[in-house]
DNA sequence: CTGAAAGCGCTAACAC
DNA sequence: GTGTTAGCGCTTTCAG
């Protein structure tokens, strides 16, 4: 292994120079610059990032710690996010570290984080009550949240889209369709993501003088089978609903694939309106309309924030709320078939 | 930050006892063990990794190094083989770097393993000639492949499938089903894997007498829309192909979009058979018949066998080949239609 | 402008 | 059984 030593005996200068040379600190001369330089090209060295580490107290990581295993792999939300983050950490020399918790994330959250294996983290889901946003907050961990916190909880930075807005957008969609028994399909309610779209469907119904009926909403995980189970229990119901605001893609296609297997049609028989805008929205029969959220910005525009808490610690918490729009394809029913897109 | 120096005082004892107690030697008495445990809890104290990695020259991570950031975010391949390899470190306390190549995938591999970031690498694909293995190996960096090495490469451990075999059922699948007009579409022609599905593809044809024509062969790439732009060709052909062996589910689900627009029934016009089989295909309709890899499980055996090799260089390299089974579903037109499996 | 020295938190001889 | 010492590779005062 290249040491400093080796570089800085090759260039005739003491390991710290060497060491200023690489943070082109401006008291080095050009001269001296250019021979330590052609001594690290020369022996291919590669500072240690763990030593550097263990001096600066940082490291140059930032964490995801998951733990809904399934849920993480097999929701394409996930990957395009992770697809998002990647590709500022590209440029940054900075690498992404996948920290899966066995139970307890707080645990993880500790082990990763005061270990020194990462210098920060992002959290991928803001629950109602979150002691995991809580213990990041005590713990004073740069960390980025993906979602909102709930009301009046920490002041951690995040980066989330109008939710509220976005569902109520899309059930007025469906409403104006003529709609009137709209159901509710969610991930877990302990997720604020799903009381907020659960809160802008029923504004939505509300501000068209209807009725909430609670029967209608269901929650369910984020998988393609928690929305075919949800959708199985919907079609059961007396009032039986004639559309499905989905409040995740993965949901909808599995709520598609109830509805077909049980012989009705989409969107003649049900009309189907999903979240996200993930890739398989345009391969599935029909295609399926939906929110766009901007899935990639989403985990791009997190990972700058974090590296920035990270840098300057100083500049205090961040928010940003990312722009959403109806995307409308044919699961909706809508006759405007040349996939015309309402902007938000 | 609680450090080493903090628990052996609270313990009163020192330092090196602590790290003894941490690494359960058995020099140590159960007493002075019970103390310096419990201050470690009440502290809750966590053993810098950072330091550790510097003094014992390892790092606790290992990385994947992937240079296609969409045929890799958005392939769920790849989530799948990722839920494997993390299924197996979430018990081993080491954590997965993602690191993307901006261009260089040599560059990417000294910096993350030369820096000391990760201890060794998961490599997620073979191409026919490939410096990168080579250098892998050159610099003697504990690796695991993900594919087989192409004949006499390098002595790398690999974890893969009997590809050649595997697309020789496939085809032979087809063939019995009546069809002689037989197409594969492929990624890119410079993978070992690609490289293996035809010569599988072609065994088939051959077996059954049959001429093997070159342009019924398509490469293409690992994404949905490759699959969509192969097919278009393939129909294109004055010979035109009666059934499809795709190597990549993803590229399965293109071609039958393509397949699907320009009018074409499947498996009626059209039979295909896919590779891997994601969640996607059944989904899909008709569903897609494939040849099931055991994705999961490729990530789980490469991680594992990456572990051995960082922990006991000594052992060798060592290969896995997976057994595979075709998965028979509707869109090879099969009669057998309660999903009955042939094993391999 | 550059070098020497100290120390980041930890482990591993080497002592006793 | 346990403490002392040295050092992993690097950065950063402090001198000069």
């Amino acid at each position: 292994m290249t040491t400093i030593r080796d570089v800085a005996e090759r260039a005739r200068v003491s390991p710290s120079t060497v060491s200023r040379v690489m943070s082109d600190s401006p008291r080095i001369s050009e001269e001296t610059k250019e021979r330590v330089r052609s001594a690290i090209r020369d022996l291919n060295y590669h500072p240690n990032v763990v030593a550097q580490g263990l001096v600066k107290r940082t490291s140059g990581s930032i964490a995801i710690i998951h733990s809904g295993i399934s849920e993480f792999f097999e929701n394409a939300f996930f990957s395009e996010v992770l697809g998002g983050i990647d590709s500022v950490l590209r440029h940054e020399d900075s690498d992404l570290l996948l920290s899966a918790a066995s139970n307890d994330e707080i645990a993880t959250l500790e082990r990763v984080i005061r270990s020194g294996r990462a210098a920060g983290v992002i959290l991928l889901r803001s629950r109602v009550s979150d002691p995991l946003i809580d213990r990041v907050h005590q713990l004073k961990v740069p960390a980025v949240l993906l979602g909102r916190p709930m009301d009046g909880a920490a002041n951690v930075s995040y980066v989330d889209n109008d939710n509220v807005q976005a569902a109520y957008e899309a059930t007025t969609h469906l409403l104006k369709l003529g709609h009137r028994e709209i159901g509710f399909l969610g991930g877990s309610d302990e997720l604020v993501v799903t009381v907020d779209r659960m809160k802008g469907y029923r504004n939505a119904l509300m501000d068209f003088g209807l009725q909430v009926d609670a029967r209608l909403c269901v929650p369910s995980f984020f998988l393609e089978r928690g929305g075919y189970l949800g959708m199985m229990r919907l079609l059961a119901l007396s009032t039986r609903p004639t559309a499905i605001v989905a409040s995740d893609d993965i949901l909808a296609i599995g709520a598609m694939r109830a509805a077909v297997e049980l012989g009705y049609r989409i969107p003649d028989d049900i009309a189907i309106v999903g979240f996200n805008n993930i890739g398989l929205t345009d391969l599935v029969n029909p295609p399926l309309s939906t929110i766009d959220v901007q899935m990639s910005e989403l985990g791009r525009a997190a990972a700058a924030m974090l590296l920035r808490q990270i840098r300057t610690p100083s500049v205090g918490s961040e928010h940003a709320i990312l722009p959403h729009r109806l995307v409308i394809r044919k699961s909706c029913g809508a006759k405007l078939e040349n996939s015309l897109a309402e902007e938000c």
